[in-house]
DNA sequence: AAGTGGTCTAGACCACGTT
DNA sequence: ACGTGGTCTAGACCACTTT
């Protein structure tokens, strides 16, 4: 593997094939991806100054900042002005608010309440291996969680995580932990969810979910089947979120 | 109103209350805008070079290529390396995919069947008046469709226009288009949709609209409240969308 | 005062599409 | 050959934060 430190070569693949070429730009945000992925800098640190970086790959600060440009536009880094640019934390309510898309019909936000009904190691199923690119039988954490609202049951969410990432997790390890599960997956085991694809559909409550959200089974519920992924592009979660939008709502931006 | 040909002032703003100062690019972006939302470019024509804007607004490419950037990166625009840029179109298929977020569960995309069901002039109640911010009892056009794929009724939408920006709007007309029905306001009305805000909720489905989509009442429908936006950031489409999830899907991007 | 990111400029050159 | 957007550079200056 090549050294993160090394410059980048100036005309790299400007060759005559069909494919290659790449901006220098785009070798230095992969390099930073590569930087990101191994941990070279935490969530909530800040990343060497522009002017470092440059020096660094041996390109203007110019073509540092395009790449870090489009890293902050995906909401990878944090830039602030005057102190420097930061790795993003689930540790922050920014970023949790991009994957918490549950919002109140009426008032304030409130703070989640999360309750771990089961953890446990399982062999993923074909469906589990296919999502998170593993084989099936693989070890993989199968969590069941309950989230309420001011004391009411809202969503109850399956959470499956590659086994070989997650080593120490347990049901009491959650039990202690409180926050955002992304921010104890991050600090705890150096997994850092970036980005996240969702499939909803609207569907009838079984009597297991309906009796842990407290409502008669064939209620309709919202269901968010999530593939949520890693700098390097990995999947890294498949979570199953069953929501009861009788006072919230799910909120989406078209852009 | 000033004239958008007259170049910008350079310090522009700089003053020293705690408000004001904006960047020059941002001054570029929101004349841009301007001239976008005057109709002066329309959907699918070319905008000026991007040394012509410089010369426009006496500034340097540099900057107007940063207004620029912001713009594409917003889906207003579209930037075609050796042709020009381009004013975004409901016309093309990667708009209309932003805002049909429906996906087959197997298989790939049909192409939607659109059935306009009725369509006629009302006023506005206190909840369509709000979103539109119109007064109540203002004018507006009503429109139900069913949208259907390979024949299977999938949706309905309910829809709300200001009945003053969408005068020759008739059941009619709607009926002899073929096409997205944005592209149709964007050509027939000048009203061009350029983001929109949705808000997701599970609902059992009515006696009417089971009826429509051929379904028992009571079985579990996505319903989507949309408003959407043009260039200046105005209101000018309420609509209530009704998804049957069975064989499709909502997705979503978590970025 | 020093260091960070943010803005603006000017110029050179490359890649792509059309003439 | 020409015009378009795309990349890269170098330097100046501004705004914000910390020392």
């Amino acid at each position: 593997m090549s050294d993160p430190t090394q410059p980048v070569t100036q005309p790299a693949a400007r060759g005559v094939g069909p494919a290659a070429f790449s901006p220098l730009y785009q070798q230095i945000k992969a390099l930073l991806l590569q930087s990101l992925d191994h941990g070279e800098w935490k969530p909530g640190e800040a990343i060497p100054s522009e002017i470092e970086l440059a020096a660094r790959f041996q390109v203007s600060q110019g073509t540092v900042r395009k790449a870090v440009d489009e890293l902050a536009a995906e909401h990878l880094l944090m830039r602030r002005q005057g102190k420097g640019t930061f790795v993003s934390t689930h540790h922050e309510a920014r970023v949790r608010f991009r994957f918490l898309r549950l919002a109140p019909n009426e008032g304030e936000p409130q703070p989640a309440e999360s309750t771990v009904l089961d953890c446990r190691r399982v062999r993923a199923n074909a469906e589990v291996a296919r999502s998170l690119e593993l084989k099936s039988g693989d070890p993989v954490v199968a969590i069941r969680r309950l989230i309420s609202f001011s004391g009411v049951p809202t969503v109850v969410d399956d959470i499956y995580l590659p086994g070989g990432l997650f080593k120490g997790l347990t049901q009491e390890l959650l039990g202690e932990y409180a926050g955002p599960l992304y921010g104890l997956f991050e600090t705890e085991f150096g997994v850092s969810m970036v980005r996240a694809e969702e499939r909803l559909r609207a569907v009838a409550a079984e009597a297991e979910i309906a009796g842990l959200l407290n409502v008669s089974p064939g209620t309709p519920l919202l269901r968010a089947d999530r593939i949520s992924y890693t700098y390097a592009d990995r999947p890294v979660e498949l979570r199953t979120g069953y929501y009861l939008t009788d006072s919230y709502y799910y909120r989406n931006s078209l852009n």
